[in-house]
DNA sequence: ACAATATAAGTGACCGCTTAGATTTGGTTC
DNA sequence: GAACCAAATCTAAGCGGTCACTTATATTGT
């Protein structure tokens, strides 16, 4: 009988988008604590309360984005490794895909990446969950590739961390008006991951 | 005739040192905006006014923690480099200087990689030349490397970049009770370093 | 005496967030 | 189809608290 999805409903919604938005946009710039709600609001085209009628508090926008980013992440690597392909195919895989969301959002992947102090213990430990799922993902397909006996390294625990911290690191550093496209950095540290894990020719 | 270095000059020495101590370690814990005057000069034994008795703003504070770190880094680094060793030997070498800094010194890495949006716009400039010089020691050795033949790696620049962004992550994710010793992390990544650049056999 | 060091006590500005109420909207009633 | 209701959206105003920083004064060591 009720449903719903009125007109006023979607503008709340868009409301609601819009206000995530500001809030990656300003976060990523300035910081979390750099970052006042008012700024939120305004960049939203709205009144400073409105921040408080689509979300419970500034903590709980930066949950929101921290939650939906680390999802995205696990589930582009999973999907680029639970496939049949070779071990090298894999990890390739799974770096491009990594690198071309932290080149593509650079601006969420800055957020869910340097700003997670600012996430209250519980909602901390929920975004540690998480990064460990992926960090599992990168380092089980190393270590499949290491008994196949496709891969050499001393360490395939550090050598997938080695590989996070590439794309990560690239969040910090990508610009938007650079010379290399997400893709061809892809492509770049697809090879690169190849050569840290030890592909044997 | 004047000279100085008495005993009350010296309390104050002691106190500027013991305020930037503290101002590191509470912007790499919560950040440049998360920290407040208040508490730099609590942790460092001080009354709130003291801070501005031996600094000039907490930007100031950011900015000499920041110049200093990164002119401790450029010369390890330059050091490392110029030596009439192999290119191979002076980027391990390199890379094993820089993994080093960012571990044992992983709090103040993490200041000074990730605050830097804090800084005025002078400021940031001033630093982002002295990172630049950084990035150009790593770059040229690797260079060097490919045009005597010793390296393959289609993008020398993007390879040193990449070496770079391994030791700046280390500090991001690096915590002192884990497993590994500083100098452990050195040797895995200095020999991950010359997987990336593509040493031949 | 004096100069450097330190503090007590503020300053106005801005912070996250709340409250009380106005406005917008679609559905229900006659 | 006009009158009305209920629910959602949104804001004006402002709350107590904290912020970076200043001023005026006291303390310290030579």
């Amino acid at each position: 009988m009720n449903e719903l999805r009125t007109s006023t409903q979607a503008r709340g919604d868009r409301s609601r988008a819009r206000l995530l938005d500001a809030a990656v946009q300003a976060f990523s710039a300035k910081g979390f604590h750099g970052t006042s709600t008012r700024d939120i609001a305004t960049a939203a085209g709205l009144s400073p309360a409105a921040v408080y009628v689509h979300h419970r508090s500034k903590e709980e926008l930066l949950h929101a984005i921290a939650v939906r980013g680390h999802e995205v992440i696990l589930e582009a690597v999973t999907e680029a490794t639970c496939t049949d392909a070779t071990p090298a195919e894999r990890v390739a895989a799974a770096v491009r895909t990594y690198v071309l969301f932290h080149a593509r959002s650079h601006t969420t992947a800055r957020v869910i990446n340097y700003e997670l102090a600012a996430l209250t213990e519980e909602h901390f430990r929920e975004i540690a969950g998480l990064r460990r799922a992926i960090d599992t993902v990168m380092r089980e397909v190393v270590e499949e590739g290491v008994r196949s006996g496709d891969f050499d390294t001393p360490d395939p625990a550090k050598a997938a961390t080695a590989l996070l911290s590439l794309g990560i690191d690239l969040a910090r550093w990508y610009r938007d008006d650079g010379s290399w496209t997400p893709d061809a950095l892809a492509d770049f540290y697809a090879d690169l991951a190849l050569r840290v894990v030890g592909v044997r020719p």
